[in-house]
DNA sequence: ACATATGTAACCATTTTGGATACATATAAC
DNA sequence: GTTATATGTATCCAAAATGGTTACATATGT
């Protein structure tokens, strides 16, 4: 997969330890090391999403819509991967064929159902978590 | 993701579906609607995988190594997925602020969490399953 | 006004993906 | 033993995805 649905829980992440305090695309492209537009353009979906905000400006950047106990992975898997699914399909198998007639429609259930275990997997966490676990290991290290 | 754990499954339903016929990569492909080259490149990693095996010359093609009902979707996802994971992460985030110099590890238990659901689930299902969910689906359709 | 920061478009290089051709090797059939 | 068949693999290619870069119109705080 894509890198973007790690960036973008570090930014929800990073935001969460900003603690209220605007951040910009700049700042957090420093943390993820890549660059800011990357950064804009992921903020951009989870603006969308509803699980940050942007305040324009001087002293403006990005905040938390919600507090981060209430943003679970699966919200950010939810607002970065618009396809909504791990696995792909091949088109237009033989429909000559009685395996390359149904094979795409069974497969597809039985994709679905990992699909789902995997997002309820992703539901048990949240950024508040992710937070905690790193406030931990850098009290630790 | 790429469609080659469908199509692997697809061959290995096909094969299911041969009842210990050999099946050539040209045959496979016309149900696939792919090329048959495509299809022996994943036939020889489901064979290093212990899935399928082949025979050479006249006749010849390719036949399952195992029952059906031996061979589940977890089996094809790792002989056709050499990454095993379905997540990514950003390499070299910043080591000097806080979030940056933990959260490769933190995100990446939880990633492994969510990928081990999803194999669980693909754990459940075999290429018999599917075949007999086709043969239903043709005889009802 | 002026500096700052976003949102978005445009363009680019790299990688991934799957398709196409080619061919050495191995096997079956005769 | 010769011939037809089929694999396994290398090579090349076009299209798409991915992430980086530049640019700039728009909005906001000072």
């Amino acid at each position: 997969m894509n890198t973007r649905f790690a960036v973008a829980t570090h930014i929800l992440t990073f935001l969460a330890y900003q603690a209220g305090e605007p951040a910009t695309s700049e700042l957090i492209a420093s943390s993820v090391n890549t660059n800011p537009t990357f950064i804009r353009r992921l903020l951009t979906q989870l603006a969308k999403a509803g699980l940050s905000t942007s305040q324009l400006g001087a002293g403006g950047g990005a905040l938390l819509a919600r507090a981060p106990r209430d943003i679970s992975l699966l919200d950010v898997y939810r607002a970065i991967d618009e396809e909504q699914q791990v696995f792909a399909i091949h088109e237009a198998p033989n429909p000559n064929c009685p395996v390359g007639r149904s094979i795409d429609v069974v497969l597809k259930g039985r994709m679905m159902d990992a699909e789902r275990a995997l997002q309820a997997q992703l539901a048990t966490t949240t950024i508040a978590d992710l937070a905690a676990d790193i406030a931990k290991r850098n009290k630790a290290g």
